[in-house]
DNA sequence: TTTTAAAACTAACAAATGTTAGTTTTGTTT
DNA sequence: AAACAAAACTAACATTTGTTAGTTTTAAAA
């Protein structure tokens, strides 16, 4: 586990730089300097900078997709289940909001396989959020907008936290989540 | 869309790339590629890569300062200017949706002058949008939910149309912002 | 036809890029 | 103290990058 660690640490780096001025402009050379070593000295613990992106953005994918499996699973109506969604959301961010920049912006730059592995879970995730919102508005508990403009304007703001959250400091997990559920549900039902 | 003249064209083919990889990852031989020439033939129409880039997002950045402006000087209640809000994103969108995506993802790869411009012209916007906010709540128009909240959902959900509506076939303009209206603001009266 | 300006070309540059090879330092275990 | 593995180092590489210089082509005006 030592050299996970120190692999950890220039991935948690990584994320930071990619960040701040994503994954084409962060070199390996600038990655090395956040982390007080030299740039070839990266290849002791990593196999490329490719390693990295991947490894940022398939964990967070595949977070994304066991939570939302999971909620989807569960005996709640539609609300209940996008109220479930707005939290996972939120603890995602919570716990990695520098990876998810990465995840939101330079998931592009990952080659072949893991860019087609990307695409199919965030395919899928967009069709189990679409088919919870369609079935709430069947059952009456979602107004009948069209769902597409739902579905867009909801995971917008939820894949955008990132970027505002970890600026806040008044605002605690607990009343982000209430106020977060009811600005984006109470206008739906 | 017509081709004004060869610099324009050469901005419009640069929009289209960003929006794919992002300013870093697009070379002057991609570019000069997607118009069928040779990277030195672009310098006879532009300075730099930089001046491509910053001519998008300044440009972008001026129309939504002078539109917000305009609607904050208008003699309408919180409610209506966040109306006139949303249809001001909805209209640039429909006109450059490419350049857009610099906008939101490239502005950090401005060089010093413009860069400071841009983070002011964004500043103030967000100082007008939320001031509408506030005052909405204080007239009692507005919910009192938290004001960082209710803005920052807003915005980001305006600021990603540009990813979501040029895939949208069934959607029309005035559709959309009806619907759009609805949805981002039904739930805040 | 000649002239001219715009816009393309070829060739090359210095700097920056991801990465490899081989070596030395560091710190722990025997 | 000796041995060993982890993790740093120096040096270099083949490409790719944005850009410049100088030249030729294109097409319209004279």
């Amino acid at each position: 586990m030592k050299p996970e660690n120190r692999k950890q640490e220039i991935i948690n780096a990584a994320a930071v730089l990619f960040k701040e001025k994503g994954y084409s402009a962060v070199t390996m050379r600038d990655l090395a300097s956040a982390m007080g070593i030299k740039a070839a000295s990266l290849y002791n613990h990593i196999q490329s900078k490719q390693e990295i992106l991947s490894n940022i953005i398939i964990s967070l994918a595949e977070e994304f997709s066991t939570g939302i499996n999971s909620i989807n699973n569960s005996e709640t109506n539609a609300i209940q289940k996008l109220e479930k969604i707005i939290e996972l959301h939120i603890d995602v961010t919570l716990r990695n909001a520098d990876g998810l920049a990465s995840l939101n912006n330079d998931w592009m730059h990952l080659e072949e396989n893991n860019l087609l592995y990307y695409e199919k879970m965030r395919r899928e995730y967009e069709d189990i959020f679409r088919a919870i919102v369609k079935k709430g508005i069947r059952a009456g508990d979602i107004k009948t907008y069209d769902v597409e403009i739902i579905v867009f304007s909801t995971l917008s703001t939820l894949r955008t936290l990132y970027l505002w959250y970890p600026k806040q400091k008044k605002i605690n997990p607990e009343l982000l989540k209430h106020d977060m559920i009811s600005v984006l549900l109470k206008g739906l039902v």
